[in-house]
DNA sequence: ATTTTTTCTGCGGGATCCCGCAATGTCTCA
DNA sequence: TGAGACATTGCGGGATCCCGCAGAAAAAAT
């Protein structure tokens, strides 16, 4: 069995190369990648079906990686091992896991004991693990009940992006009204309003960039995920006919 | 001499503590502190005039922290060790160091050679000292070609909170015009505009959720400062008089 | 199959935003 | 002191956003 680790932090890379080899007697080979891009290399070079990997690295980050790997090898399975369990993150990887891929998402925080436990659990007994935390995140997020809807969240990611009620119509084939629907559900869910008065009083929001705030401060979004959004974004727009008048 | 780290990560924190322990010989002191909110009591307590901190931290981060603790000892030496050089990180540190204080900014990708450097640089010679890079970043901050101007940075960070414009005018002490017009001159550094056509064309950009969204993309913002701005908003809110009708 | 619920859609209006035009105020520099 | 550069403010209008109302369409439940 050979391992392949993804993670810019030379500290924490040999610390995992010391883990691996510990929880892993049957493991014969380590190799590591400093950052996605070379990680994605490597794993299609070296055929390794094992991979630990970090999510937010400087070049290309860990979900982008993610992805292709998966696309070309969905059977691989994949530690992820992130400092976080940001709702952004946490979304971000189970929109891309594949159906039925072995993976794992454990916490930087987490002990020794329970990485290694990860690690033997993902690579040998075929056994998805969930850190605690990031798995109440996950419900979190995907029971309806204080949660967001698929929709919503793309919705929450038009905005962010920068989009008029009309493009964000045109990209995802609704009416601008009904653009605008969602958006109200969204400034419900994300408890921005209107403080009453409607003229005269002093401080008041712009609800669609107040969702945005919030929505970055509840770690909705994050760094990554805007970039990942903008990435398609540009994409779609490419694609899309330069109407001139 | 004592040294008191302040630093959320196990593994670099222990990297901390040997790197001092081999390049301060006369350090006969090493506290370490895992989050902003203890390192805070524990500079008191300590009063260690010796830091060496993270910024990015899980709890209380670490600029808010510094911020604290250089108003009870503005003479108090610290060194950011910072796994990032981002705009926001680097105004955010710049806005808070007081007048002829003895600081340095590494980030955690420097050579071991160049930390010990900079901790007998600072902590012996009282000399400051700032990453290569990070200086970089400083200069085409400050100088206003393509940099930004602290009004122009202060209504950024107002329109991400979600002011609006008659808010910011309020809370900035200018009319409603003057905001638009500082707006207008930070849609033009920051790149965004309509593309021409007005009425028929394709998707375009609400400008001032396009901002917010490039000034993310381009670590203008970041997380730590958002919430730091939001903190700020509310202690402003509160101090206000909830005006009636 | 019918009712119930949810979502999509158009219309319309008030509030806000974006911004050109022009007058005034402030600062600098010669 | 006076000229020029720049920030501030008001006015006005077109575009956009926010959202209530209500009918049409789709999905879910009975």
């Amino acid at each position: 069995m050979k391992v392949l680790i993804i993670e810019d932090d030379p500290l924490h890379r040999s610390y995992l190369n010391e883990a691996i080899r510990a929880a892993l007697p049957e493991c014969n080979g380590v190799l590591e990648a400093e950052n996605g891009g070379t990680g994605e290399r490597l794993a299609r070079d070296w055929k390794s079906a094992h991979i630990v990997m970090d999510l937010q690295m400087g070049q290309r980050n860990g979900i982008e990686a993610a992805r292709t790997i998966w696309k070309e090898r969905p059977e691989t399975r994949i530690l992820f091992w992130s400092n976080y369990s940001d709702e952004a993150y946490v979304r971000g990887v189970s929109r891309i896991v594949p159906a039925g891929a072995v993976y794992g998402y454990v916490l930087k925080s987490a002990s020794d004991d329970r990485l290694k436990l990860a690690l033997r659990s993902i690579f040998i007994e075929s056994q998805c693990v969930i850190d605690r935390e990031v798995r109440g995140m996950q419900q979190k997020s995907l029971g309806n009940t204080n949660g967001f809807t698929e929709a919503e969240y793309e919705i929450l990611v038009d905005i962010a992006l920068g989009l008029t009620d009309r493009a964000i119509a045109q990209r995802r084939n609704l009416s601008v009204r009904s653009v605008q629907n969602r958006l109200q559900q969204l400034y419900v869910k994300l408890g921005v309003y209107q403080p009453a008065g409607s003229q005269d009083d002093d401080s008041r929001f712009n609800l669609r960039a107040r969702a945005v705030a919030v929505a970055f401060l509840r770690k909705l979004l994050n760094h990554n995920a805007l970039e990942r959004a903008e990435a398609d974004l540009s994409a779609w727009l490419v694609r899309q006919p330069h109407n001139r008048a």
